[in-house]
DNA sequence: GTCTATACTTCGATAGAC
DNA sequence: GTCTATCGAAGTATAGAC
């Protein structure tokens, strides 16, 4: 399995010119290029305090830049908002879509909800913050978004019809509210998981497509 | 069933003094005194827009008076939170707990998880905002919201152990993963949840309940 | 219980030098 | 690509009259 995302972070780090700022002892520091560190770095803001509270200071100050360097990077704060919402939805998407094209029909459903809490776990500030934060986008710029999202809940959609029409899944419940149900399960995830926790995110998406589809139930 | 929280409404109502002021015609009009309208009201904008980007001016307007007026019914922005986070937690524990406590063991758990959607719908913008809002407030405040909501966890968790232990829930799965799969599928309801839509709360309710403990998978 | 007026703070963003 | 300096707008909250 290929790692989520790192190609972005790789092709970030070559389009910024690549500076690098050697700092003797300090091995902790992210030397990374300031281009290459702002969406993360911004991610990490808005997940943690909300977008609206995050200021322009307080992300140049993890940056260690002066705030009106920040403009020479972006167009302004909700710009940032965008990009964080467009670039985790593309790489939830094209990971899910990898395993829900391939391997046996009867196990694509299991590994659809491993490789989605995965990639939603390993982009876990972007992923949140483009759950969490798309009304504080101005509504001329959250349409484009809500597409993307509609389209990749449409993709969750159409496999669980597959499989009722297959006969693997109950179709006593509306398809609709099977997903609605599934996405419950997936996107409340990213307020409690813990990474220092004693649940690595594969185990925990095999947990969660378990309760999905066997439910609770003890059963002999 | 009582309705979940209509006490308090009628509590605020009294405690206010009950300025009610005619307007005529204009029968669409909430004409609760200002005291009993402003915890709704604040709720319904801080769900719309998030608490931060939430401002005293437009809930001054929403509610017909001038900013400075709201100081005479709070002390700041950031009570209004704190006492909607306690009073949403207070009416679900409550409802909660009073099903948890009664009828069949085997049918309580299905109960609960009915009751939980019901209360958390009923009162969507309070409930909304206490799950969302929580990192808002200052970390001294936040502290006994938090103690609140574990205990409404545990409540959970305590209810699924001791199904646990009755063999009609399975033990393959952590006590507390299981708990936070349940706290998974309910709470993410509350961001797409349409009041308007074609399922009402207590038969999502019902659904949600059949998915998390017979799963989604067809059986003969 | 609500008003007008305003104090004080902090915000996002820009101008222009280096 | 980053800096210093600053602008104008918007925020929460208070003072004091009615």
């Amino acid at each position: 399995m290929s790692e989520p995302g790192s190609d972005t972070r790789e092709a970030a780090e070559t389009a910024s010119g690549g500076t690098r700022r050697p700092r003797g002892s300090d091995a902790q520091v992210d030397d990374r290029s300031t281009a290459a560190r702002l969406i993360e770095t911004a991610a990490a803001l808005f997940r943690r305090k909300g977008y609206a509270a995050s200021t322009t200071r307080e992300l140049a100050e993890l940056l260690g830049i002066q705030k009106a360097s920040l403009y020479y990077h972006m167009s302004g704060k909700d710009d940032l908002l965008v990009t964080i919402c467009h670039e985790s939805l593309r790489r939830i998407t094209d990971q899910v879509r990898e395993v829900a094209e391939s391997g046996p029909a009867e196990s694509r459903l299991a590994n659809v909800i491993e490789r989605h809490v995965v990639t939603a776990l390993h982009d876990r500030d972007m992923h949140a913050v483009m759950l969490i934060e798309l009304r504080a986008l101005p509504v001329e710029r959250r349409t484009s978004v809500i597409e993307r999202r509609d389209q990749y809940q449409h993709l969750l959609h159409e496999l669980i019809e597959s499989e009722q029409k297959a006969g693997r899944i109950r179709a006593d419940i509306e398809t609709k509210y099977l997903t609605l149900s599934l996405l419950n399960l997936l996107n409340w995830t990213i307020f409690w998981f813990d990474p220092e926790g004693d649940m690595a995110p594969q185990e925990l998406g095999r947990t969660l497509a378990t309760i999905f589809v066997e439910g609770a139930r003890s059963r002999p």
